[in-house]
This record gives structure tokens, sequence and C-alpha cells, in this order.
DNA sequence: ATTTATATAAGTCACTTGCCGTATATCTCG
DNA sequence: CGAGATATACGGCAAGTGACTTATATAAAT
């Protein structure tokens, strides 16, 4: 069986060297390659096999850390490998943030690159030394972490909070309209109100988008 | 010129395995040893050139990672790096912050522990995919590790783990069912169970429930 | 060899949810 | 004062969801 792969570069020989690096190697199927992040996002929505993404990340139109949020959200199973020249701090932690399963510079060479594809199918995380360390040090320095990423403010009412709070235990509308002593018409149209607010469609999304702007807990 | 390593566990049969694994490689000479954290802070004391240790966690009188934090606090430069059976988050993260420049298993092989003591030395950070893995998640969230208690232990099973996370991505049966390439009626079957196992009623208390018990993050 | 667990697929039924409306009363801010 | 935001309540509809049942195939355990 073979693994079907993904390359994302905005520089076609960069992507060529890619291919030639995995050429070596039978296993490894080239599904398709793109040019820059929306057109990977596009492409992956014809596509139900991939398992490996190799995503640079500086690019036009969308650059591959935006790319990883999206085709991760939408395709949890999807194993996406950055393949960059960058190795700073934040690209590496905005990677992994963006959900990120491994790291590698681009003069990796084609064995390890090989490698790195296998241990990340087999539920590993595939990086270089080098940025293996970055991540060590990212971790012991909790300042790093905690550099909270302003999202745009959004002014929830305090009857949606109390709403919101009580959506993320698990209740139904008819629990917290009861709750609440309100109708359970009104729980609805305060939740349409929240998802307008946040941009979400459903409980679970409304709950990690408040969470994530610290609406909640 | 060849590199200097301490190999510190409190089981000799295991440092005879380790010095055994690295006999193959000419550049690798064994300093010292020891059994127990406390007599490595001694010896290291006496010791002024060596530039790796290899060390265990559990070990009687003083543990390994108290160990390495006193180490590296005296000796920044000495590289140490983490050989045990232990491979749980807690482990790793407490680890990491002591200032571990590695992590490894125990069965690791010969020629990946070799290369690694390479790595490390020079300014790399050495571990396995799945150690790597750990650690990227750690990263994602660094409040995994304020789970103390021990709730009764729930076997899902790995397609029920796969199909949990990507509920908790806010994904619904048929999205599911298209990444997983399986039917909505078997994701619907695999959520039920998962409720029963979990004995809960709805996606969100299973969310929390598998958040609460370390099954996804 | 039989049982048990798992993975898969399918169906029914009642209820929930997300999205589209409408409507009224209150309150605030300019 | 009047516009806009808020809180409240109601209705319809399509899709999603949770709780049942049935069924087959396979693998692991006893």
């Amino acid at each position: 069986m073979k693994i079907n792969v993904a390359v994302i570069d905005d520089n076609a020989f960069l992507i060529k060297a890619v291919l030639d690096k995995l050429s070596f190697f039978e296993d490894i199927h080239i599904k398709f390659t793109a040019v820059d992040g929306a057109m990977a996002c596009e492409k992956i929505k014809e596509e139900n096999n991939v398992q490996v993404i190799l995503m640079d990340i500086e690019m036009p139109k969308m650059n591959g850390i935006q790319a990883t949020e999206i085709i991760k959200n939408l395709h949890p199973q999807i194993k996406i490998i950055m393949l960059t020249v960058l190795d700073n701090d934040e690209s590496v932690f905005k990677a992994i943030q963006a959900g990120a399963d491994g790291y590698f510079l681009k003069e990796v060479d084609p064995q390890t690159l090989y490698d790195g594809i296998l241990q990340t199918i087999n539920g590993g995380a595939a990086m270089t030394p080098s940025i293996a360390m970055k991540t060590l040090k990212l971790l012991r320095n909790p300042l790093v972490m905690e550099r909270e990423v302003q999202l745009d403010e959004v002014q929830l009412t305090s009857r949606e909070v109390e709403v919101l709070e009580q959506l993320s235990k698990g209740l139904t509308y008819h629990l917290i309209a009861e709750n609440l002593v309100l109708s359970p018409f009104t729980i609805r149209k305060h939740i349409e109100n929240i998802y307008r607010k946040l941009q979400v469609h459903s409980k679970i999304e409304a709950i990690q988008q408040a969470k994530k702007r610290n609406i909640i807990e």
C-alpha cells in the first residue's frame, strides 16, 4: 500500500527538488502539488486519501501556517510536516500551534525525510534535532506560550455568556431554559446570536472559540 | 577526540546493557557509572570533562529528574539525555523542565542512541518520534499536566479514539465518515459505544470526559 | 471450538439543533 | 427623540443527533 503525499510550495524548483528526493522510495506516491495555501485547501477537498502533506511556510495568498490550521480542522487525520527554510522560534511555535506533526528544514536529506514521513504516519513527530531543541526550549519558557494572541474583541452580553457557560457543561436548550427561567425559543435565539458573533456554526465550535477567547473558564 | 559519557541507573544489568550498546562505537568513552542521583552528583564533582550523561529516572535516594536539575544548574554545558522506561506525559514534561537535552526509552537501538549523543553534543535535542509528539502536544496544551486524579481506566479502541478526536474538532458524523472513509452509520455506532464506555449522553460531555481522562487533548 | 470484543453497515423513531423568519418591550447613547 | 442594541418569545423546516435493533465478518481469548 503506497503512501499518498502532497507537496505545497510556491517555488516550482523546490517542489521539483522534493519530488526528486522522494522518487527513490517506491512506496511514496505524490498525489498532487500546489503553489500556495489556498490552492492546497482547494485540492485537498477533491482528494480523500492524502495521508501526508509537506508544507512550505512562506507562500503568497495564504501561508503554510494558515493552511495547516484550516486543513487540520477539517481533516485531523491528515499528517502535516512543515518543510521550510524558516527555523526561528516564532515559525516553529506557530506551526506547532496550527497543528503541524513535524518540522524539517529544506536541506533535509532524502532518507531523513522519508523516515520522518513513516514515523509521522505511525503517530510520532518528525523533526531535526535542532528543531527538537527549539521545542524543548519553548516548553521550558512559559512566557512564550502565555503570549496572548489577541483576537479581535468580541462583545457578548452577560446573558449570552450565561447561556454559553451552561452550554459548555453539555446542557440542552430545554435544560438551560429551565435553569435560567426562560423560553427555549429565547435560548435558541441567544445561541444564534452567539454563533454569529463568534462566527461558528455549532455548540462545540462555540465552546472552543469561547475558551480560546477566555470568555468561559 | 573521544566523547566522555556517564551512565546513571540503579539497575546494574541495564547499565551493562547500555555499555554494550555503546561499545560498538570507538569514539565513546565511559567516564563513570552511578546507581542513583546522589552518587551521580558526587561523582560529577570529581570529573571535569564529562560531556554527556545518560540518566535513568526511577532511582533510590535521588531520582533522575532531581539529579538533572542539580547537575544542569552547576554544569550547564553537560548534556543530559534521559534513558528510561517511563514515557508518560508527566515524566517527559518534568525531565524537560529540569533541563534534559534528550529523551530516549530504554529499548532504543545502539545506532539511534549513538546518533542522539552526537546530535546532542552539536546543540540539537535527541528523542524518539513518539516522545517528540508528546512534546508537541504539551506545547499545544500546557494544562495537560494538571491532572493527577486517576479515574478508573476506560478502554477505548483505537478506532473509537480516532472518532473521538475528530468529534472534538467539531466535525459532524458525515464529515468524520468521509475523513475515515466509513459509513456515517458506523460512525454513529462508534459514538454510541463511546458514550456507553464513558457513561455520557452527548458529544460535549464525551469530549469533556475524554479530556479529563487524557484520552484526547 | 465457542464465546467475546471489535469493526462495519443499516434501519427506525423521537428529539435536538441550526438557520431562516417575525414580534414586542426595554434600555442606552448620541 | 430616535436609532440601535438587547432580552424576550414564537414558528417552520431541514438536517443532525441519541437511543434503540439487527446483521455480518473477523480477530482474540478462553
